[in-house]
DNA sequence: ACGAGCTCCTGCTTGC
DNA sequence: TGCAAGCAGGAGCTCG
């Protein structure tokens, strides 16, 4: 699924093949990737042809490609969604929704299985998008502020793994890396964020900072082919998931048997030896 | 204002 | 073998 790691991976390639380019003629083959455009489909297409992209620009999982008149191009990747380079005479990949022919013969095509995510045009987007001014910073961003980030998550009334995906506190964390960044600092998922010493919510973000940052460098994070870079090549971090998809196997830090426990109709996976959930605030 | 739960979507996997 | 349920989850939305 991609996080913040993978949409970076998918916007640094995005950069050289899209900058520059003049956008010849849109195609949009299902309705529902643009069902944020009221105007619909057909006005997509049309108001965007013959624009120019400028470099794609990303704040925690969304993406925007800032177009040369100010405006933007909206993108978020929602659990499946992927860009690809090809050729406009190369088959169409399962689940193309929507494609854009460029001026130098190549055509960026939006792949999307389960449609979570999609594009819109932002008027006057190019450097923030209205619909992403509410997101926080994530923690690439220069000016990111861990210690105010700390003292805004033990602020919050809620426990620690809930405030991790809260894209309003930090933004481009997702459930794979809440996981991991709590097995990095050793903090259960269910601890109140309330009961968190000021050390122990420096440490979770600092955790996610670093986990997210390897895979970055890695390329991001693959189980399957849902997700994959603008080439279709996978990231290789999969393979460095300590906790994330583990149930049953040894934790790697201390061999306990990782716990997959259901959260928010999803799942949290977990050391019970490593994490242990404390009743009692912490200084 | 804030926190929690629901919903959208497809396709692979699992179980009867 | 075939069918249906289960599962994956980001974020906007509603409700209390």
């Amino acid at each position: 699924m991609p996080e913040l790691p993978e949409v970076e991976v998918v916007r640094s390639g995005l950069e050289p093949i899209v900058t520059g380019r003049r956008i010849e003629s849109v195609q949009v083959l299902h309705p529902r990737p643009v069902r944020r455009h009221l105007a619909g489909p057909e006005d997509f297409a049309l108001t965007l042809t013959g624009r120019s992209f400028e470099r794609p620009r990303r704040r925690g999982k969304y993406l925007w490609f800032a177009l040369a008149d100010g405006d933007a191009i909206l993108a978020h990747l929602g659990m499946s969604g992927q860009f690809r380079l090809d050729q406009p005479s190369a088959e169409l990949q399962r689940n193309t929704r929507i494609t854009f022919d460029l001026d130098d013969g190549g055509q960026l095509r939006f792949v999307d299985q389960r449609m979570f995510g999609g594009l819109s045009l932002s008027p006057g987007g190019a450097e923030l998008p209205d619909e992403v001014a509410h997101i926080a910073l994530d923690p690439f961003d220069e000016h990111f502020d861990l210690g105010a980030t700390a003292d805004r998550l033990r602020a919050k009334r809620t426990t620690v793994k809930r405030a991790l995906l809260d894209q309003q506190l930090v933004s481009g964390i997702g459930n794979i890396y809440a996981d991991e960044s709590l097995w990095l600092a050793r903090i259960h998922p269910e601890q109140p964020t309330a009961t968190l010493a000021r050390g122990e919510s420096l440490a979770v973000l600092e955790a996610a900072r670093t986990v997210m940052a390897e895979a970055l460098a890695q390329g991001g994070t693959s189980f399957d082919a849902l997700y994959v870079n603008v080439n279709g090549q996978s990231g290789y971090f999969g393979r460095d998931l300590n906790v994330y998809g583990r149930e049953d196997l040894p934790c790697p830090r201390c061999g306990t048997a990782i716990v997959r426990q259901q959260f928010m109709n999803r799942s949290s996976h977990f050391c019970p030896s490593c994490q242990r959930l404390r009743k009692r605030r912490s200084r």
